[in-house]
This record gives C-alpha cells, structure tokens and sequence, in this order.
DNA sequence: GAGGGATGTTAATGCTCACTAACAACCGTG
DNA sequence: CACGGTTGTTAGTGAGCATTAACATCCCTC
C-alpha cells in the first residue's frame, strides 16, 4: 500500500488518540485499538510514533502549547486588563466546547508522560496560568499571586467542567453562562485576609 | 496470622484504594499494590472483597452516597434557601479539602464500574444534583432547571479542583476563596435567554 | 487442647498488551 | 522497468496482571 501525499495518517492517528484517551484514559486503551481507530492494524502505528508513550507526550504538548500561545496573543491584543479577562475567558471557553477530549486528557494523563515531556507540559501550563495571574494582579491590586492562582485554578475547574455535562445545553447558551459564572468567580470581592 | 476484632482491613483496604486510585487511576493499580499498601501480598485481597472492580465500586458508590446524604440533610436542616445554598457549598468544600482522593477518583474512575455499579452512582449522583437545583430554583425562580443543572456542574468542577492546585495556600484560606468564588458564580445575574 | 473458621502466603494459570521481526505491496524516481 | 523508501501486514515474544489453588497459621469455642 503506498503513502498518502503528507502525514495526515499521523495527524488523524493524534486525533483519534485523543478521543479514546479522552473516552477510555491512556492505560484503557490499546495500541490495536489506535490503529482500529485509523483504518489500519496495531503495529502500523510505529511506522509514525516510536511508542505509545510518545504519542500521549505529543497530544498533551500540543494542547499545552496551543493554550499558552492563544493566551498570550490574547493579551498582548487587548486594550485593558479587563478586555484581557474577557477575551482569556471566552478563548479558554471555545477551546474547552470545541475539544472536549483535549481537556479531559489534558488534566487527567499528566501522570502517564515520560519525565521530560511532564516538564515540558507543566512549563507551558505554568506559563498560562501567569498570564491570567498577571491579567488578575492588574484588576485586584490588593491580592496577593498566590490567591490569584489559586482563583485561576478553580476557574479552569470550572471552564473545563464542560466535557462532564455534555450536550445539556445549546453551544451559545453554554458558552455565555460559562463566562459570566467565570467572570463572577473571579472578580467577586473574595481576597479574605491571610488567615490567622 | 489470626484475625484482628473487626474489619478493620476491610476499611484500610477501602481506603488505601482510593488514595492509590486518585494517584494513579484504577488501571494504574495492581492488586499487589493494594496489598502492599496495607502490609499484605496482594491475594489477601480476595478474602475480604471479590475482586478488583468490587472495591472500586464500594469506594464510588460510598463517596457518592455520602455527598447525597450530606446534601439532603443540609438543606432538610436549612432556614431559608440562602442558609441552604450557603450549606450545600460547605459541605461540599470541606468534603473536598478533607477527601480530595475520593473527590478525584469520583469524577475520573467512573467509566470502570460494572453497569449496575454505574447506575447506583449515577442515581445518587443525580439526586445530589437535583437538590443543589431545588435551592437555586428557589433563589432564581426565572431560570430553567437546565440552565441550573448547567450551572451546578460547572461550580462542581471549580470546588473539585482543590486537588490539582494543593497546598498552595492554607486550608480555611482556601475554603473561604472557594466559598466567595462559588457563591458568586452561581448568583451572578447569568440567566441569558434562551439562544435563536 | 482439638477443631474450625477466618485470614494469609506462595505458586500456578491464562489473558492482555506493548513492542519487534520478517515479509509484502505500493509509489515515485533513475 | 528495476530499485529503494515508505507504509502496511501477520506472527511472535516477553512482561504484567487479575484471579484461583493449595497449603499454613492463628484465635476462639467447646
């Protein structure tokens, strides 16, 4: 059988990753369902990736990187720190609705990476969190980084709730409630004092 | 090696499981795990539960009816649908912070149960939902039960993920954090009209 | 103080699975 | 039109693992 002009043979075999490791979690799936998935046999797969490991690594690399990026445009575009809340929100909003299996395996399967790919994917999410801390810092000076990414935390808990109560709502309807709750958790007058 | 008064075991098992389960998902956990984890050999195991997938039902189903439980009586006690919704997020925030294994195996090991298993949970799982619902219900008498069952996920999410952000900041600290953020998510004035 | 039930131990058993080997077909290029 | 690189296929191979079997202790009761 000969070659398809690019790798698109690897790029639907990363989607369907996605998708059964979002499903079943990496450990339920297997390398002969992967291959399944694609229209080929198991093994075919290593034709393309060295492992199964590596393509978990790639899927979660690929996630982290495309928030982060989108993160930081998004702020570096926008006029106010408040246009950057909103424009953070709805941008992590759309990723979340548009790829549900990206976010469930994206903080679930942190755990089945190789070392050096964990470190990457944890510098970039590191890197994402900032820029909301940084966004935060701005429209409450009185709070202090380690609140703020406490709050940032539980909003991503939140925005990527979504995967869990699938289908329940029309996408726009789904999309405006998310950001005014993610709005509301964020900017309500929380900061207690540092308790006792 | 003779047996001790009760089963208290039983419970060591129970609770070593889910904090391995949390740690490394259900598949990531081998019966001799589960035996070491409580100063036996694995098989040991057998003479207390009947297998692997019994004990992880026995811990979700455990978990899931407490919450319910906890929820009914919170809000049978409360005076006013404030003072519930008030209670409902305590109770679910001390939960989360005092058991943030059971909190993570809940909402992650689900798709390994037995289907009966399964249907138990689901159940208490739902009318622990439906009666966060009530008391909203009762706070935004124009909002759809939909949009309300919405809502109630995505706040889940935001007090469930105390696991991922640990530490960070101290326990009543963050309870409070958590508190302030959920109240004001799910009071915000975010009933959008139904979409076109 | 002998017997039996509860609880443990070690040694199979049989299955699933990631990965490798050996071989085949296809395609573009000389 | 032969050749080599690419991408597949089927058939191992060896490890891990849930579960069971066979056997050993211990404690409680009579």
């Amino acid at each position: 059988m000969g070659p398809r002009p690019t790798g698109e043979r690897r790029t639907a075999i990363l989607g369907a990753a996605a998708g059964l490791f979002a499903e079943r979690g990496y450990r339920g799936v297997s390398i002969d369902d992967l291959g399944r998935a694609v229209g080929t046999t198991g093994p075919a797969l290593y034709r393309h990736f060295p492992g199964k490991q590596a393509l978990l690594g790639e899927v979660l690399v690929d996630i982290s990187d495309r928030l982060a990026r989108q993160g930081r445009e998004l702020v570096a575009e926008a006029a106010s720190a408040d246009g950057a809340l909103e424009a953070l929100l709805r941008g992590h909003i759309a990723f979340a609705l548009d790829e549900p299996s990206l976010i469930t395996v994206h903080d679930r399967e942190l755990g089945n990476l190789t070392e050096p790919d964990r470190r990457r994917v944890r510098r970039l999410q590191r890197g994402y969190v900032e820029e909301w801390v940084g966004v935060l810092a701005e429209l409450r000076p009185g709070a202090s980084p380690t609140v703020l990414r406490a709050a940032v935390h539980a909003v991503f808990g939140l925005l990527n709730s979504t995967p869990h109560s699938r289908g329940e709502l029309p996408r726009p309807h789904m999309a405006e409630l998310l950001l005014s709750m993610g709005r509301a958790a964020l900017t309500s007058p929380d900061a207690a004092p540092p308790a006792a």
